[in-house]
DNA sequence: AATGAATGAGCTTTCATTCAT
DNA sequence: GATGAATGAAAGCTCATTCAT
């Protein structure tokens, strides 16, 4: 890569962080591509040279730090190995709400943006050169691992992340209408069970 | 009430009607209060006399259209009685997401503003004197006939209405991941077992 | 006088107070008629029985308080009688600066607003019926007392006048460029070097 | 100076006229920002880009007119060399004071809208780079020469500034107690009478 | 006489986008 | 590639005034 190429990057990058920071604050509304551009030390017309609007850098950070959490999860899901398949599924489920209860700008962000369509594309294609390790790779490697054993994994995981996120939100942001901690029991019984309704052979215990 | 106060409310139905086609079809971002009051026939100015400004507007709509759908669903409970009360639930949700997949409109309107404070408010309070049977009165007699044989049946409400509406929404609008139709029986499973959870002694079966 | 006009007496005064109260402390620009209206109890057309719009009754309360101020220190100066004319004008002009100390927001409305016309006219006619002993009877007084022995009488008040008010507005709302208690000695000397170049005889000294 | 640069002054300066010629024809109430920036040939946004709203520009526009006010009159002190000290200030009143006449919406505009504290920023910083021989140039030349002989300088010229700019005001505007020009030998023996309060010595006839 | 709902012109301000430099 | 001055449409909101009741 040459020193202008990194250049360039460079800039794309503070813009994205920048966005990041304002829309997280202030609301994706209440900012300005000229608040965009001042704080990130670049001129407003340079803006349009990366990206084409605020929608399109809008969505290239859900997808972005979307990603992250998922990749971060993975991370630590492999430092503790999970026995079972419905274990590691909690694991990760866990270490998500985790993440957001720490970060609940991310999640005011991400839940009020996040589409299927974005999620799918992250599982599919996953953006070229970003992470070797991408969501698209991890999922991948549990399809390899456990497909055989579930009846729809695709329907099976939809229904886990749109349960997950959307019962998780008002209690993480709102503590309405009970606390995350207290609700976590619940949902994971909930995860647990609607594995089970997908797995041909249940998990083996030794 | 006076002809005065008959045509101040004839005015304010007005207001929202139009508000509501305007939102549902131009998006509220992209709705101007212009916008609104030229449609709906009046002054700009008038559009204040009625509501504090476009987010008080968008607030009233969810709030009233939200439980417009719950109060059809509970009326055509109703017409075709249902034996237990999971049967019950099941008969409501699959109710709901009819009215949804035919308005879409209000599907796209509705899920991406509500939030559990405004469901909270319909339900413990309700608006008075708009509804003798609106949500909070079908929910209480839900309660006062099968509560004893729930464990928190609250939170069982918050987990069923927030898994049912997010798992619905990308299928009825973009037909992703799959059909609503072919979502369904996963849907209604998934319900069944939730409240499972929850039931101290299980469906009668005669 | 009727009741009714006793009613409508009661409204007008209390717009007139109101309005005072706003004027003083939101300022006239940002005080509307709306405001009056709704704080003094009354319908906003209501307001335009009484008052041509907010220029009109802006005009008559500047009128009233300034001869309020007049009439409150002409009354003090009965009280302790001074021996000579220039005496009589100092007990005033310092007795005027006390008041405007107590009660800047006075001062500040009334100095934005007085103009010569208005002033003139509390002099040679008075508002009808409203004091018996107004500026324009005090006035009168002086003027038979000393005016045979003063040049030009009217200039002389008229620069005095000025140059107070002009002189004290600043010291006392922004204690600029002196405190107004430091600054009252150069004032009544100056004060008292334009009586002496107004008198054919000098006060005389017993 | 860029030729970017140059453009960018001449638009302020055409701001700030257009802004005056509106200001004192119609009043600052009845200018909006819209009048001044169509008047001046731009964009209504370019107006923010200038100034950051009337009260901004207004108050820009009246130091700078009261600058020139002096200025002018100090010139003119220049080519016609008075001998005293006291003849020198009351050929800079009288200078002024015809300015005035011959400018009156520039008097309306000022004397509705100076304050103290303008004033002392003209005379104790002056806008730098504007004028090298400003109002505060000027100041320190006069108190250089009789300083020494004057007992509070400051008051002094407080008072006579205030006296003289408020006793002018109707007289030219309205022609109101008497004409500006009967006034005049009224004015400068007050203004005479002030400064020989503040003298150690009196002015020495040669 | 009193009301207050309705009006709509008009205000200030923002901001995505363009384009000459 | 980068800049940032300029644009001008469009937004939200206010308020003096009218007039049917």
């Amino acid at each position: 890569m040459g020193r202008v190429d990194e250049k360039k990057l460079q800039k794309r990058n503070s813009l994205l962080q920048t966005a990041f920071e304002l829309f997280t604050t202030k609301g994706v509304v209440n900012t300005s591509i000229s608040d965009i551009a001042d704080r990130a030390g670049v001129a407003k017309g340079t803006f349009y040279l990366y990206f084409k609007d605020k929608i399109d850098i809008k969505n290239k950070l859900i997808g972005h730090k979307t990603e992250k959490l998922f990749e971060k999860a993975v991370e630590a899901l492999e430092k503790e190995p999970q026995k079972t398949f419905t274990d590691k599924v909690i694991f990760v489920v866990n270490n998500i709400i985790d993440q957001l209860v720490e970060n609940q700008a991310l999640l005011l962000f991400i839940s009020k943006n996040l589409s299927w369509g974005i999620f799918k594309n992250l599982i599919y294609s996953g953006e070229k050169g970003t992470s070797e390790q991408g969501i698209a790779a991890a999922f991948e490697k549990i399809i390899s691992e456990e497909g055989d054993n579930l009846e729809s994994p695709e329907i099976m995981f939809y229904m886990i992340c749109e349960f997950v996120s959307s019962v998780s939100y008002s209690p993480i942001l709102y503590k309405e209408p009970v606390l995350i901690d207290d609700l976590k029991p619940h949902i994971f019984r909930t995860v647990r069970n609607i594995i089970a309704q997908y797995q041909k052979v249940p998990d083996k215990t030794e």
